[in-house]
This record gives structure tokens, sequence and C-alpha cells, in this order.
DNA sequence: TGCGGCTATTG
DNA sequence: CACAATAGCCGCAG
């Protein structure tokens, strides 16, 4: 076992370093010699670095410090524990059975009821009440070489503490590789937000212009082109007073005027009713133009992509419940039509890949169900299922997906109890859950994440208590698969980060998108890194299913890779 | 100004 | 139209 390494790092000042296990080691590196050391250590020991969260793998990718191995303070908290909170004060608190809700709050401004007599030490970093003081969680721990040198002989703690948790958790192994790969994902993340997704801006200005025109050159002239959409859609139809397109009620009461009445005015109700009158038509190509304008046109481009043609967007390793990974700036949610704009650099290709089914393949492995299992040797894994139940595969993979979501009425339904006598077993694990979230009691995915449910919560036998139970119950249901899911996801991500940096300093990944990742590589290593990303697949495999892929049978992982030029160009 | 509702986009 | 997310605009309460 490599060593594992503390660091605490002050962008522009210095650096403190503490060896696990050897306190002694504690050293400050002053600035500017931080990146030439830090780059040694990792070159020579191939330490696990060890910190506590967030501002360390972007300091470290500014440095151009990529760390092949890391402990994650936050990340490992975030699992273990639920919910978002990742401070120092929440991590310390955790690893000593302390209420994070006692910790000491920061003082405010110096004022007459400040009670000077108890003022903290400020070279103290903890609390009488054994939590993180105020002032070195809010930064304090910043300040002199000596203070930042103890705030990662402190990390060190934690380290060692958060082993201490993850033995307690009775499937030490997973949650030990858990607690590596989230960790691996936060700094990808830093570095992600660093290195950006190749955009060509004359494409996406262009692919813009097609669906509002040219770009306005002032305010006035963008209200002034608004104006005009609005007016093509309003056009044929007589308004008394000024009807906002943009409300929906307004919306529905202009529809009303062409005669038609809906419940909501959501573009796959109006899609039926394209026919009756032009205006529905006009309606739906006006949001497509509005969409793009407010949230994915020439503000979006100026707002996010940097001047060497990078579209940069902040990364979450692990948010919501579910622990999956998020991105601003639109990377996780562009629309379809803008994405032939993303364009790799010359002499550079992406090499994209995503994982075929990769939730019912996640059931299976998690609820151990051997007929499930089985399906999932074909590389479409519905159509066994179909043969199974006697109905065809579109109807299997919708009564598959809705016993992962909780869905309870719809043509799924039916098909629902055709899965109950053939995979018991999956669906028992599923049910298990949801009845678990519905009594408000807290889940743990396979690779060890707390799924808290809010516990207190005692829901009347009034209606609205049921509905909010049983949306608990499908809530905590998916989390289940999608929660394993996003785990085996970052596990696949951090072999193929650690894969390409082994090939070629400039192969990195490009994009996580929850089953898919989208690498940028020099062209001519195109090839090899299309075929490593299934190699790598199956490794990630092999370590995820742990123990279980001793059995007989293994749940099989399939991924679709193509080596492109543009995302838009695959399948 | 903050927040819930509605809408659209993605996996 | 079930699960998850980001993000915009509108109306309304404070």
């Amino acid at each position: 076992m490599s060593a594992s390494v503390a660091v605490a790092l002050v962008p522009d000042v210095g650096a403190a370093i503490v060896h696990v296990g050897a306190p002694e080691t504690a050293r400050w590196i002053e600035w500017p010699d931080v990146a030439t050391v830090l780059a040694q250590i990792e070159a020579d020991e191939r330490p696990r670095w060890v910190w506590w969260p967030h501002d360390t793998p972007r300091a470290l990718v500014a440095l151009g410090v990529r760390p092949a191995r890391c402990w994650d303070l936050g990340a490992v908290h975030r699992m273990l524990v639920g919910g978002w909170r990742s401070s120092p004060t929440a991590i310390w608190a955790t690893c000593h059975d302390l209420d994070v809700a006692t910790a000491p709050r920061r003082a405010g401004a110096p004022d007459l009821f400040s009670d000077h007599d108890h003022a903290a030490d400020p070279d103290e970093p903890l609390d009488p009440s054994g939590h993180v003081s105020a002032e070195w969680a809010a930064g304090a721990w910043r300040d002199t070489p000596e203070r930042v040198t103890r705030w990662a002989a402190l990390a060190v703690e934690c380290f060692l503490e958060q082993h201490r948790l993850i033995d307690q958790l009775g499937a030490p192994t997973i949650a030990l590789a858990t607690s590596h790969s989230e960790s691996a994902a936060e700094q990808l993340c830093g570095e992600l937000e660093h290195d950006g997704l190749p955009i060509d801006l004359v494409v996406a200005e262009h692919l813009i212009a097609e669906f509002i025109g040219r770009r306005p050159a002032d305010a006035h002239e963008a209200a002034t082109f608004a104006a005009e959409r609005d007016e093509a859609v309003l056009r044929h139809i007589p308004v008394d007073q000024r009807l906002d397109l943009r409300n929906p009620a307004n919306v529905k009461a202009l529809l009303r005027r062409v005669g038609i009445e809906v419940s909501d005015t959501r573009a796959w109700r109006l899609e039926e009713l394209r026919d009756q009158h032009p205006f529905v038509d006009d309606l739906l190509v006006w949001r497509k133009a509005e969409r793009v304008s407010t949230t994915f046109g020439y503000g979006w481009l100026d707002a996010n992509v940097g001047a060497d043609g990078r579209l940069r967007g902040q990364w979450s390793g692990s948010d919501g419940a579910a622990g999956r990974m998020t991105a601003t700036a639109g990377l996780h949610n562009m629309p379809a039509d803008l994405r032939p704009a993303i364009v790799a650099e010359p002499g550079f290709v992406f090499v994209r890949a995503d994982l075929g089914q990769i939730e019912p393949r996640i059931l299976a492995a998690v609820s151990g169900d051997p007929a499930l299992t089985i399906a999932t040797n074909e590389a479409d894994m519905y159509a066994p299922v179909a043969s199974r139940l006697g109905v065809s595969r579109d109807l299997a993979k919708v009564a598959v997906l809705g016993a992962m979501y909780g869905q309870t009425t719809g043509k799924g339904a039916e098909a629902l109890r055709g899965l109950e006598t053939n995979y018991p077993i999956a669906m028992r694990y599923l049910s298990d859950a949801a009845r678990q979230a519905e009594g408000g009691n807290d889940l743990r995915t396979r690779g060890g994440r707390l799924v808290r449910m809010g516990g207190g919560d005692s829901d009347g036998p009034d209606s609205d208590g049921r509905s909010r139970a049983a949306a608990r119950g499908r809530y905590g249901r998916n989390a289940m698969v999608q929660g394993a899911a996003a785990e085996f996801f970052k596990t696949w991500a951090a072999v193929v980060r650690a894969r390409l940096a082994s090939l070629d300093d400039r192969a990195r990944i490009a994009l996580c998108l929850h089953d898919e990742l989208v690498v940028h590589v020099p062209e001519e290593l195109g090839g090899d890194v299309s075929h490593g990303l299934d190699d790598w697949l199956q490794e990630a495999a092999y370590r995820w299913l742990g123990s279980s892929a001793v059995d007989a049978a293994v749940v099989r992982f399939v991924a679709d890779v193509s080596v492109i030029s543009r995302w838009s160009d695959a399948k």
C-alpha cells in the first residue's frame, strides 16, 4: 500500500504536507516551489493525497498537478452521511461523533456584547466543545504556515476516522472502493472545469442564428427581435389586450380563443393538437426559439465559452440524494440541436462511449436477481425480458423502467405483474427500498452512500400525507438504482482517467454525462482509446462488482463506442 | 428580493 | 409524464 499524504494548499502562498502515520514529516513549502515539490512527490511516491474539500483539486490542477490517487474528505463525508454538506465543520463533527448542530457559529463583527474574556485563541483550531473553531472553518487556517500545517494534520486525523467509520458499515470493502472513486471524481471535476469542452463558436453561432436570427447589436435590438418573434405568433389571433406568450395562463387563454381547452400548455400535450389550429404550431416553434434565446443563445456563449474556445461550467462530483455528477452552463442539458458545435480540436478526435441500459443492469447487480443477471448477457437485455414475459420488447422496457421509477399506472403496470413472477428478487429489492423510504427510513446504496429520507416525518392518514409518503417511496426506490449507477459510472471514469494519464498527457476526459464519457485525444490515439474504453469498462465492472464477480453468473456491462470529430456524429 | 409554479432541455 | 438534474421567466408575498 502506497503512502498517504495530507496536503493543505494556499494558492500564491504555500502548502503544507503531512504523511499519514508520520507526523514528523510535516513540512511547509513556500511559493513558488509548491508546484515543483508536489509534482516531484507525485512522481516519486504516487501517494494518496488527502485534502479538505472543494478548493484543493482546482488548486492542484492550476499548478499542473493531477494526482493519480486521492481522498477527498468531503466526498467521503457525503457518501457516509448523505446530503450535500461537506464543510470541514460537518466532516470533523461526523468523524468525532459530534452533533453538527452544536458547532460554534462564527462571531459577527465586534460589538458591545462580545465576550472578550472568552475570545478564542486564533492559533487553536478546536473549540472547547470539540468542534472545529468557527474562525478556522471560515478560513483562518490559511493565515500562517504553522496553521496550514496543523490544518493538514487535522485532515490526516479525519482520514483515519473516516476509515474507522467505513469499517463499521458492514460492507467495508466496497465502501472503501467507493471512497476512492468518489474522490477521483472530485479531482476529475476540477480538471473538467479547467480543461472545458471544445466548442466551435462559428458553428454554434450559426446554429443559434437558425433559431433566433443574427446576434443583436445591443439590448434594444434584442428586444426588437424578441417582439418580432412574439408578433409572428400572435398575428393570426384577434387580441383585445396584450397577452404574454411567456405567461402560461395567458397562453391557455389564447388557446381557448381558437377553441382549444387544455389543463396545461406543455409541449407534449400541445403536440397532439398541432393540426387543430396553426396557432399551436406557431406557439411550439416560438417556444423553441424562446428557449434558445434565453438559455442557450448568444448570452450563453458569451458567459461560458473562453477565448480558447472551451465551454466551461462548474462541476460537482456527487449532487442530489443519489450522488450523480452535476454540471452547470448547460453541459448536461445542451439541446441536441446545438451538439454539432461540439467539435474536437485540430489533430484531435473525440472518443465517445455510452453505457447501454445501465440502470436495469445495475438493478440486476445490486439485487442479485439470477434471472435478470442472465438477461444482462444480451446486448439488448430487454429482449430476453420480453420473451420471458411474453410481451413486446417496447412494453418490457417500459415495464422495467416503470418498476425502477415506481410507476403504478399506464401500460407498464400490466406488465409489472409479469416482472414480479419472473424476476421476484429484483422486484423485491425495489419494493423493500420503497417501503423503507415511505416510512422515512434512510437507505444505503450498494456502494455505501446514505440516502437520507428525513426520518422524523410522520405523515398522517390524510391523502396529502399518503401521497408524500408515496413520493418518498418512488424517490428512495429510484435512488438505490440511480445512485448505484452513478457510483459505477464514477468507477469507470476513474479507471479511464488513470489509463489515459499513462497513455498521453493530452488525452483527457472532456465530458461526463451520467452514462456517457466523451474523451478528447490526439487522433493517432483514437483507435487505442476506443478499444480501451471497453476494456476499462470491464475492469471497472470487475472492481465494482467485487466479491460477487466470483459467482458463476456475472452481470455484463456494455458500451457503445465511437471515434468522431463532432459530438453529434455518434450513432 | 425570495420563492413556488410552469416550462424546457438532458440522462 | 413515473426518477434525477440546471435554468429561465412569471406572479405573488413580504
